[in-house]
DNA sequence: TTTTATAGTTAGGCTTGCTTAAATTTATTT
DNA sequence: AAATAAATTTAAGCAAGCCTAACTATAAAA
């Protein structure tokens, strides 16, 4: 099997699928950038090799094989992710990228060793879950969208989303990185926009960008 | 360009074309373990995309443009291998197979952080010269394979061919690595092996082995 | 110099992963 | 329920990178 493509459709569906576990194959199309056509086609390839279970016209979804497989594509990504944001301290806003690049490629063994180094991690840099070696998932912590936090509560970041790398060189910028504390100053209607505290400077943020920072509330 | 196929092809040009900068066909088709019709296919794609020169059943070698190209293959696979080395730990015998995997990925950006960690090396793990990024070579010590080193003289270690993973291993395990001191106590006609002090140990080693180990003779 | 061996090329074919265009199925409106 | 829209599949085709078998050129040996 040669593996690149197929382990970027297994990681897309892993990733995008809806909470009962399926996906559209639009969806696929969508994600990888390539055609509906393309996406039939691997579909059926991988129903063949087992990773999914695939009928015409109906959803698909992963197998258990499918399940680990992919489960382990991205322990790959995020264990690159979090070396390289530790060790080779590449930006919060590059190491998605870069992950992509390598994901595919190192031996287990050098996964093994980079996750020894880093103390078997259980969160990559934007907070996203890191499943271990026999397929755990570590449980995250219960966070709200930083959006949902009301006037004068403050939070703990505990993950951002990592759909864009210009967002995440914003929020880097103005000091926001997981586990800081963000206090939230005032909310505005009209906008829903709000001005928060971080690091004894207020900022304004808008919506967009207060919908994909996730918080643990702090109670005092 | 979808490149992993070409890369490999002009970093075995490279790496083993004769002294007058060709190479035969025959022996590419031979290093990366494919037909002869293969590289013929890939030659003329090569020399269409001007990284080689290339006329039918004569002689094969780099344009300027595949001399540069190649020399950076050489470069990223060789900062891999230091890196993993130096910065994860991974044992000699085991960083060229996991360089040859990483070499195509990683950005220009990470190997140039890379680079930086490790300070701007100028030799690999073995002792091969690591191409600077203005294409720069760095200059290797003079230095004569073991065998020819004569009965109570003693060589610094520079280089080591890493034709082979279990040679490496072995020569890892009775404590031969970079610059260390290799006094010759004896040479042993017969089957041309020798025996060595290494760290205060004395070891017999096969003609095989003291030809692919170099060293700098150092003068009392 | 002729024969033979070796090296290199051509021809035809295969798989993978993609494309566009056309056809079909399913979902949504009216 | 029929019409329309959206999603999916099929069909045909393409480029890359490989293969084997047959052929041709060059080099080496007799």
């Amino acid at each position: 099997m040669q593996n690149i493509s197929k382990e970027d459709y297994l990681s897309t569906i892993y990733k995008y699928r809806d909470s009962d576990g399926t996906i559209k194959a639009n969806k696929i199309a969508d994600k990888l950038s390539i055609s509906n056509a393309a996406v039939t086609d691997m579909l059926k390839k991988l129903a063949k090799v087992g990773y999914i279970n695939y009928e015409k016209y109906k959803g698909i979804n992963l197998t258990d094989n499918g399940e680990e497989y992919a489960k382990n594509m991205v322990r790959r990504h995020r264990i690159w992710e979090l070396f390289l944001h530790q060790v080779v301290g590449m930006p919060w806003d590059k190491v998605h990228d870069e992950a992509n690049l390598l994901e595919h490629s190192a031996s287990d063994e050098l996964i093994s060793r980079m996750e020894e180094m880093l103390d078997f991690p259980e969160f990559d840099p934007h907070g996203d879950p890191i499943p271990a070696k026999d397929g755990s998932i570590p449980k995250q912590k219960k966070s709200i969208p930083l959006i949902k936090l009301q006037k004068d509560k403050t939070g703990i970041v505990t993950r951002v989303n990592d759909f864009d790398n210009n967002f995440l060189k914003y929020i880097s910028k103005i000091g926001i990185d997981l586990n800081k504390k963000i206090i939230v100053k005032d909310v505005f209607d009209f906008d829903k926009s709000m001005l928060i505290e971080i690091e004894n400077k207020e900022i304004n943020i808008s919506s967009m960008i207060a919908a994909n920072i996730f918080v643990e509330e702090k109670l005092k």
